[in-house]
Formats: structure tokens, C-alpha cells, sequence
DNA sequence: GAAAGCCCGACAGAATCGGTCGTATACTAA
DNA sequence: TTAGTATACGACCGATTCTGTCGGGCTTTC
């Protein structure tokens, strides 16, 4: 069906690794990467871009690494995401600045964006503390679907 | 965000093209790829594949062509997203026989699997004939919300 | 100052996607 | 019967995107 990327996975993994260890005051892009097996080098770019768009907070030196910028409740999956795999859309053509040559043929655009739209909503309304604990992250999906608008 | 192929999004585009024109016996893969500057080829051979997955009835020969096997209410875009292009899923590793290889210590899949659901849901409740006219999409889709099962 | 870490751009290999071509087959009409 | 129209299918290639690596530079701590 619907992709996400494996850079976006990632990121993911490492905000909610980061989640689970409150703690600490800050943890090398090595250690997360070591903790769940995944390219390290990649990984750190992935959280320095996580940290340009504020949602990490960065620390050079010994003992330095990356730490959460705010409550893992006040992070959304759709924030991670955006950060990480930019502002796609579902419809292949409204990509960025250019709009789809055959946008004016193509009406089934328009009903598309909506879909786009809920599915923002859904992502919005997970947070990284959900997915620390999963329990939880699925009441928290059903929940947000009264708050999806979808009429224009 | 997350992006359709535009194989997927021309064959959505084809089926409200053909649920538009119900008096007519059938239309061939050129007037469709005609009606809406898209590669005739390409079209082709995606009206092909839906057509062996069950969605199309096809002819050859003379006035020959495509025609929707069932009513325009009956198709979901679910239905001919998965069709064209395979049962892929958010996870980027979930990706049908083999599974992703970091699997166990991976806790996100979890969850976005359930938001993968939700999306499918989502899908699953716009018919071909909701793009047929818009109007409509946008409340349909509100309504599938509360059908959406996200609790296991 | 040296080591541990972040920062960042460039780049190569791989996979996927978009699209084309050629050929075989089926059907219809004259 | 024959010509024309249209589907069916597979192989193929160029373009794009994704994944991962390398290299050099900058900051902080010890
Ligand atoms: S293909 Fe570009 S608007 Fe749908
Ligand atoms: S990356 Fe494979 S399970 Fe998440």
C-alpha cells in the first residue's frame, strides 16, 4: 500500500528509544544505533535533522549525544515523519513547488488530498510516548478520528 | 507524506473515467489514456492488470474495451491500490513474504501497522463512484470513521 | 591537547518507478 | 477470408528515489 521510508522508521525507533530512557541526559547516535542493529553514520544524520527541526536537542562533546527538546507527549509521529521524509503527499503529483501537468484532466486529486488529510490526522494524534507504550496508542488513534476535519 | 504511484493514481482515474460513461459497452485503453493525456501504454497495461484482478471485464476486437465488472459502488480505491500496486504496507519492512530482518527489535512496527489499518480503512470506504462525484467523498469518509476496528 | 562526540555535504550502489517496444492473441466487420 | 481493431504479456531501459558510506570540520569535555 503506503510506504514509509526506512530513514523515517528509524527516527521513529530512536525518539521512542530516547522515550524510554528519560534519565539519562543525553545518548550518542552510536548507542541508539547499536541498540536496535541499524547503520550508524545514518542514523546520526537522521537525528541531526531531526535536531535542525527542533525536535531533539544536541550535545557535543564526552558523554554528549541527543536528547528529546520536549515532553514525548508533545511529539507527534506526523512531526517526525515531515522532518525526516519532507511534506509528500499521497497524490504523486502535488509534490512540493511544481504542481502535476495534467492537474487540470486529473479530478481525482481533489478527493485524494482528503484522504491525505486523514491520514495527517491519525499520524498527528500518535505521540512518541505512545509509542513507548503501545497499549495505549491505539485508543489514542480511534479517538482523534472525531477530530479529523475533513469537509473543506 | 506518504505517496501513491502514479500507476495507481492514473488506474483510479480510469475507473471513475469509466463510471462517468455507464451507457456506453466499453472504452478502449487509448479514449481513456486520450480523455486524460496519460501514456496509452502505460494505461494499458494497468487496465490489464485490474481487469485480471477482477475489477474490469475486457473485450477485443472492434468496439472493444474496458468495462467495470461491478457497479461503481461496489469497487473501493483500496480495491485498485492494492491491485496495481501489491499489498504494501506503512512498515517499510512488513513488505509481503520476507520480513524485515531487524523485526524483533524494532517496537514501532506495531503500531503503524495499526495506522496502516486505519488507512486501508480509510481507502476501503471510497468507492469509485464517490470520485465520480466528489461531493460526496468527503462525508463518506467521515461516516467510515467510526467503522474503522483499531482495538486487536 | 586529545578524545568523544556532533555537523554536513558529496557520492555511489541498489531498488523502485515510469514508460516504451515488440509480439502474440482475440474478436469484429466487411 | 481477410483486414483492422483491440487486448495480453513480457522484456527492457532511462529516471528517480532510497539507502548507506566516506571524508573532512567543528565543539565540548577531560
Ligand atoms: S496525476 Fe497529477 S493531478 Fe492526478
Ligand atoms: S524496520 Fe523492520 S520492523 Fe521496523
Amino acid at each position: 500500500m503506503l510506504r514509509l521510508t526506512k530513514k523515517a522508521d528509524y527516527g521513529l525507533m530512536a525518539l521512542k528509544y530516547l522515550a524510554e530512557h528519560p534519565e539519562t541526559p543525553a545518548l550518542s547516535a552510536k548507542d541508539v544505533a547499536d541498540a536496535y542493529g541499524i547503520p550508524a553514520q545514518l542514523l546520526a544524520k537522521i537525528l541531526q535533522r531531526l535536531t535542525k527541526t527542533g525536535l531533539l536537542r544536541s550535545h557535543a562533546g564526552m558523554n554528549g549525544g541527543y536528547a528529546l527538546a520536549r515532553d514525548p507527549r508533545q511529539i507527534s509521529a506526523f512531526e517526525v515523519i515531515r522532518a525526516i521524509d519532507g511534506p509528500l503527499f499521497i497524490t504523486s503529483c502535488t509534490k512540493g513547488t511544481k504542481a502535476c501537468e495534467l492537474t487540470p484532466s486529473c479530478t481525482i486529486k481533489e478527493p485524494l488530498a482528503r484522504v491525505n488529510e486523514t491520514i495527517a490526522g491519525v499520524l498527528k494524534s500518535i505521540s512518541i510516548q505512545d509509542l513507548a507504550e503501545q497499549e495505549h496508542a491505539a485508543g489514542k488513534a480511534r479517538e482523534a478520528h472525531g477530530l479529523v476535519a475533513l469537509t473543506p
